[in-house]
DNA sequence: GTAACTGCAAATCCTTTGCTATGGA
DNA sequence: TCCATAGCAAAGGATTTGCAGTTAC
C-alpha cells in the first residue's frame, strides 16, 4: 500500500465527502474542488479518490453509469432511484445476522458486505403525475 | 418497454445463462455463443443481455470491472473475491426482515435489493500460502 | 409490410496512465 | 535529496450507437 504524504487537494476532496452526504461521483467532487483549486486536473481527482478507498478513508458505491463516493467509512445501507439514480443513506443498522448467516455459506473469508436497495424515489415518484 | 421478436442469438444467450451458475461477463458469453454462432458480434451480445435484464429474465451484476450476468433470477445473494473477482452464488435465504426494516427507512418504494458479501475465496486463501 | 434484430464499425464515456515539473519530509 | 503528488494530455477498455441489410410475425 502506498505510503501517503499530505497533499492540499487531497485534504480537500476529503474534506468535502466528509461534509456532505450527498454521495457525489468524481465528476462532482472535480467541479466542488475547483471552486477552490481552479487548476486541479480530473485525474487528480480519480487518483486521491482511489488513494482514500485504499486507505479506509472513503468508500466507493458502484452505480448504474459511474462510481459515488462517500465519507461515511461506517458500514451502511444505500438506496438507490432507477429515476435519477441518487444515492440515499439508509437509515438502519447494519444485520449482524446478515453477515454471521452468510458466513457459513460462502466459499471464502467475508471482507466486507454491501447492500443496495434499488427502487424509485418520492422525489421521482411524485415527478410521476 | 420495447417489443421482443423471438432472436436465435438470444435463445441462445438465455440458455447458456440459465445453465452456467459461473456467472459470466458480456465477454465470456460472447465467447461462448461464438461456438454456436460464429458471427455473432459482441455488440449482439450487449443488446440481448440488455434486453434480458430489462425484461427480468437475467440479472446484472455490477463487478468492479465489468458486469456479470446471472440466469438465475431468483432473490439471491452473491460473493466477490477481491483476488479473483469470481462470483459465487450464497446459498441462503434473502431476508425478508431486511426488505422489511429497509422499507421503514428509504425515502422511496423499493423494488429490489442487492446483497453482496467481499472476501478472498477458498482458492484465492490456499494460493496465498 | 412493418418493426425488431443482426453484424460491423465507429463513437462514447468513465477511468487510468505516462510524462515532466513541483512539493513535502 | 528522495519519493509522492500535481497537472496535462493521451490511452484504455467496457459499453453503446448508427447504419444498412435481414428476419420475425
Amino acid at each position: 500500500m502506498a505510503k501517503l504524504n499530505y497533499s492540499r487537494q487531497r485534504e480537500a476532496i476529503l474534506d468535502f465527502l466528509c461534509h456532505t452526504t450527498s454521495h457525489p461521483t468524481a465528476e462532482e467532487v472535480y467541479r466542488h474542488i475547483q471552486d477552490i483549486y481552479p487548476n486541479i486536473s480530473l485525474g487528480t481527482v480519480y487518483r486521491n479518490l482511489s488513494l482514500l478507498v485504499e486507505h479506509g478513508q472513503a468508500l466507493k458505491i458502484q452505480g448504474e453509469d459511474c462510481d459515488h463516493f462517500d465519507g461515511n467509512t461506517e458500514p451502511h445501507y444505500h438506496f438507490v432511484c432507477d429515476a435519477c439514480h441518487h444515492v440515499y443513506d439508509v437509515d438502519m443498522e447494519p444485520s449482524d445476522q446478515l453477515i454471521q448467516s452468510a458466513g457459513h455459506n460462502v466459499p471464502g473469508k467475508i471482507r466486507t458486505h454491501s447492500v443496495i436497495f434499488y427502487g424509485t424515489c418520492d422525489t421521482c415518484l411524485s415527478d410521476k403525475n
